[in-house]
DNA sequence: CTTTTGACTGAGT
DNA sequence: AACTCAGCCAAAA
């Protein structure tokens, strides 16, 4: 399968979120260099065609929100997953960026 | 080539 | 905290 260039560097910035951290769409948007494809990124994320080597679901939205939409079991399962990792999700479902955002370097 | 769509964001109500 | 509206981007139809 070939991808576009674009999905390979959203894939190359998402790969380097470790266990137990977090990223947002927009922060991975600019680090790819286009600050304002985020919603594009999300469309990139969601083909996924590595999926167990892209940590799709530590990629949450801007507030902390899971992606209502996840692969295999919706956000259930993802927050699951994440909870393996070490994250502790509000009761609104949401995750403390303060406390687990990735920051890349 | 034009239009639609979507795992988004930010500001305003 | 929940909803709406408008703006931006890449991929698919």
């Amino acid at each position: 399968m070939k991808i576009s260039l674009f999905a390979e560097q959203v894939y190359r910035v998402t790969r380097q979120i470790p266990r137990g951290k977090v990223a947002t769409y927009s922060q991975i948007a600019r680090l790819i260099d286009n600050p304002k494809s985020y919603r594009a990124v999300g469309n990139a994320l969601h083909k996924n065609p590595f999926a167990p080597q892209v940590p799709c679901h530590r990629v949450v939205s801007a507030k902390g929100d899971l992606a209502i939409k996840f692969g295999a079991g919706g956000k259930i399962e993802q927050q699951k997953r994440l909870g393996k990792e070490g994250i502790i999700f509000k009761k609104e479902g949401k995750v403390n960026l303060t406390k687990y955002q990735f920051e890349f370097k």
